[in-house]
This record gives structure tokens, C-alpha cells and sequence, in this order.
RNA sequence: GGAGAGAUGGCUGAGUGGUCGAAAGCGCCCGCCUGCUAAGUGGGUAAGGGGGAAACCCCUUCUCGGGUUCGAAUCCCGAUCUCUCCGCCA
């Protein structure tokens, strides 16, 4: 959601910064309704004030014993109580609709996220290690998963259909450890609160990251009012909605481990190989609480917390920044994180480091105070990938694998693991 | 799932349908006082919104949504959440 203010004064702004996205916005519209709402609410609050002297009239009369007055102070407020019911029904219609188009508004992007629309207009901000060699042919992790029995495809197309894998015996080992080492890596390591969330959240919480009104078709519903998360960056986002934090509170960092959600409707046919695109998947998500001011320094932190976990797997990935077509909804700038996948001869997308400023928390209403006293303001709200598995667990798989099939076990997830080769 | 109790400001906790945005206490802020600290003492301490250059004025909000009434924290209906007991259960 962006500031009402901001739509008011300079809607020049809002309609550049969305085109920039590739959205068109009707801010005149919207503005329009906001002009007849403000007029609505003035004279709406003169009749109120009217109608509260009045009542007191009525008290004071009705203390006094003059009940004969009291009537007729009664009768004589019909028409000034019909106006305000009319009133009233026309403010929470006029709301609904103000609400219901800031709710439209994507997020701008920051000056320095660079112009485009696709793909190619996405900088290349730096890569880390070598595109690793092979002097053999590399094998796709689906294939090498299969031959060394640590994910079962079919069989997951047997219970639950497409886009799910059984990950079984030293992949689900594998599996779990990945999440450990990820989890305690940002916990002990880079400074992050652990949080476990419900995989399960009501619609006001997905209002308050902005996967709704807008992209419903994306999650499943588990019931009325109950919707399983598409991230943890849901649940843990709105851990404080609702409330006005201390300044000495922030800044608050949270890494969540948890199960992923998605219908990927419309993504049939592509990357869907193997692990590339699954409706259920594991994640470990940060998430960040900032002052305004340190949110862009925050974010570059947050993108090296994330890369930490590839350079210490060795595993070679670069860094892009998206161009202001390729971002998302919410998004004010956006950094992926693509890993080298030799077996599919691509980078992967296996994280997304944003800085939504104060999008998010607008919408959540989450504030902070600087002093006692002084005014409420909202903070702003980053999240990434720390990081995703299954294209982690592919990484490592296709990066790793010897010439016989087997694959070595990277040095950091050993202890976990208890072995340092996966063999047949 | 069944039965009952409850939801008030940062917290605890009063509140008879009328001057209640709400007693009191705690906490916090600004003074005063006191070698220091503690104690004492005076005052101030919710959020959102509208108007205004500002001082300030006004509106809304006592979980949420409806209703009764000239007037609702208070009465009625519904929802949500919390607690207690019973049942079921990893």
C-alpha cells in the first residue's frame, strides 16, 4: 500500500514509478472518490458534533425534570439523524472503494533499480567461484536422484500428483540436513531470530504481505478463511501486525524455517523438471524489521546472509538485480540469487532479497516510535530466501557428482549427513 | 465436538444507559524537593481521521460486526479470541 499522502500530492510519481512495472494505474479515479470522501467526511462530522451537543441537551433537560422539553428536543432531531445514517452508509461505501484501489497500487521501485522489462535488462551484479568442469558429461539431479535412490518421483505422482517429491533415505537425510545447517547457519552465524510459524494463516495476514486480493489463484485454501502459506515471509511478516514497536526494538531479523505452498498455476510445461518447481517445498526465509533510514544498507546484509550459504556449500552462483518489469508487486528493489545448476547447464533462481520499505508494513500496520511522545511511523520490511531446498538439493547433487554416479557430500553438511558419499 | 466464564488505555483493574475517551494503581515523560540513590510531591501521558498557517477545534474507536435508543463500555443479536470443565486425539 503506498501513502495516501504521496497519491494526494504527487500522483505523477505514482503513475511513473508504476508504469515503470508495466502497470497502468488510475490514480485520477481514485483521487477523484478521495475528493468526495474527504467533502462527505467534513460535512458528515459537522452533523455528528451537532448530534452529540444535542444528546447532551437532552440529558441535561431529562436531569432537570423537564421531560415536556426533552420530547420535543427529541422530535426536532429526526431529519438531523436521518442525514447522518445516509451519511454513514456513504462513508463505509466511499472506504471500502478507497481501500479496495490502494490495495491495487504496486509498490515503486527505488532510483536505483535499473529500467526493462525482461530478462535481459537485469544487471549482473557480481558472480562467486567458477562455473564448475566436468570431463564427463554432468547428469540433471532428477537422474542422478533416481540412480542413487534419494527421491521418488513417481511414487509421489502415485499419493499426491505433480509437483511433489518423496524424498527417501539418505534424501530425506540429505533434505534435512540442508534445512539444519541453513537454520543454524542465520541463527548462530548472522545474528537471526529463530521463528517456527503456523503453515496455516487467515486472509488478513496475506492481505498484510500482499499475496491478496491480488493473486488468490496462486495459494491453496484449506478452508474458509484458512490458507496455507506460500512462504514463511506470511506468518512471520505479521508476526507484529497491529503493533507500534520501540525504537531500541529494531532492527528485528527472523529466520523461519517452514514448508512452502503454491499452486504454480500457469507455470505447467516450464522448469518443472525434476525439483524446479514444486507446489510443496522447504524454505528458510529472513525477515527484517528496519528504521526507514537503514533499510537499503539492511538489504545488502541480508543479500551476503543469503550467499553465505552457497559459498560455504561451494557452490557457484551470481547475484542479479532485477529491473523494475521484472520485479514483483510489492517489491522496491530486488536482488536474486542464481546458482549454477550443470546438470540443467542454468542458473537457478534460488532466492529473491528484497526491500518492500514501507509497502508491507502499511498494510500490516507496522509501526514504531523514535521518542515518547512523537508520532507513530511504519518501518520497513525486507525478506529473502536463506535459502530454498529443492534447487539447493539439486545444486548440490549436479555440482558434486563424480563420474561413477556418486556424488560427494560437501564438507559442511557431513556432520549432519554422517557420510561423505552418496553411493548406490 | 458439548457446557460454562470472560474480552476495557503500555500493564493491572473500576465502571449505576446521559458531562465516560473512561476511576484508581503501576509504568513512562517533564518539573519541584532531597549530599547521591530510594522515597516524597505537582503536572502530563491512546490510536486513527477531518479542518486549520498555527494555537487549536471536531469526528471515530472500551475485541469485531449488526441492532435498540435522542444518547451504549453499559441493553439485545451474531462472529472471533481467551480461560475452565467434559469428550476425542498426534
Amino acid at each position: 500500500m503506498l501513502d495516501r499522502q504521496l497519491l494526494r500530492t504527487d500522483p505523477d510519481l505514482v503513475r511513473s514509478g508504476a508504469s515503470r512495472k508495466g502497470i497502468e494505474v488510475d490514480v485520477e479515479s481514485y483521487l477523484r472518490l478521495d475528493e468526495e470522501y474527504r467533502a462527505l467526511l467534513t460535512d458528515l462530522q459537522a452533523k455528528q458534533a451537532q448530534s452529540n451537543q444535542d444528546s447532551k441537551a437532552i440529558g441535561q433537560l431529562m436531569a432537570a425534570g423537564n421531560a415536556v422539553a426533552a420530547e420535543a428536543a427529541k422530535a426536532s432531531m429526526k431529519d438531523l439523524k436521518a442525514a447522518i445514517a445516509t451519511g454513514e452508509e456513504r462513508q463505509r461505501e466511499l472506504e471500502a472503494k478507497l481501500q479496495a484501489m490502494e490495495l491495487q497500487f504496486p509498490n515503486l521501485p527505488h532510483e536505483s533499480v535499473p529500467d526493462g522489462f525482461s530478462e535481459e535488462k537485469n544487471q549482473i551484479i557480481r558472480d562467486w567461484g567458477d562455473i564448475p568442469q566436468f570431463d564427463f558429461e554432468p547428469k540433471p539431479h532428477w537422474d542422478l536422484a533416481e540412480n542413487l535412490g534419494l527421491v521418488d518421483f513417481p511414487r509421489a505422482s502415485k499419493i499426491s500428483g505433480s509437483g511433489f517429491a518423496v524424498y527417501t533415505g539418505w534424501g530425506a537425510r540429505l533434505q534435512r540436513a540442508l534445512i539444519t545447517f541453513m537454520i543454524d547457519h542465520q541463527t548462530m552465524q548472522n545474528g537471526y531470530a529463530e521463528v517456527y510459524p503456523p503453515y496455516l494463516v487467515n486472509a488478513a495476514s496475506l492481505v498484510g504481505t500482499g499475496q491478496l486480493p491480488k493473486f488468490e489463484e496462486d495459494l491453496y485454501k484449506a478452508d474458509e478463511d484458512l490458507y496455507l502459506i506460500p512462504t514463511a515471509e506470511v506468518p512471520v511478516t505479521n508476526l507484529h501486525r497491529d503493533e507500534i514497536l520501540e525504537v531500541y526494538q529494531l532492527p528485528m531479523r527472523f529466520a523461519a524455517y517452514s514448508g512452502c505452498f503454491r499452486k504454480e498455476a500457469g507455470a505447467a510445461g516450464k522448469d518443472t523438471r525434476g525439483l524446479l518447481r514444486m507446489h510443496q517445498f522447504d524454505k528458510v526465509e529472513l525477515v527484517k524489521y528496519t528504521l526507514p533510514e537503514n533499510s537499503y544498507d539492511e538489504l545488502e546484509t541480508l543479500l551476503s546472509d543469503a550467499e553465505s550459504i552457497l559459498r560455504l556449500l561451494g557452490l557457484h552462483y551470481r547475484v542479479t538485480l532485477l529491473c523494475a518489469g521484472e520485479m514483483s508487486f510489492s517489491n522496491a528493489k530486488c536482488y536474486d540469487l542464481e546458482v549454477w545448476s550443470p546438470g540443467v547447464g542454468r542458473y537457478l533462481e534460488i532466492s529473491s532479497c528484497s526491500n518492500f520499505e514501507a509497502f508491507q508494513a502499511r498494510r500490516a500496520n507496522i509501526r514504531f516510535r523514535r521518542a515518547q511522545g512523537e508520532k507513530p511511523e511504519f518501518v520497513h520490511i525486507l525478506n529473502g530466501s536463506g535459502l530454498a531446498t529443492p534447487r539447493l538439493f539439486a545444486a548440490v547433487l549436479e555440482t558434486y557428482q563424480q563420474p561413477d554416479g556418486t556424488v560427494v557430500v560437501p564438507e559442511p553438511l557431513r556432520p549432519l549427513i554422517g557420510s561423505d558419499l552418496f553411493e548406490r
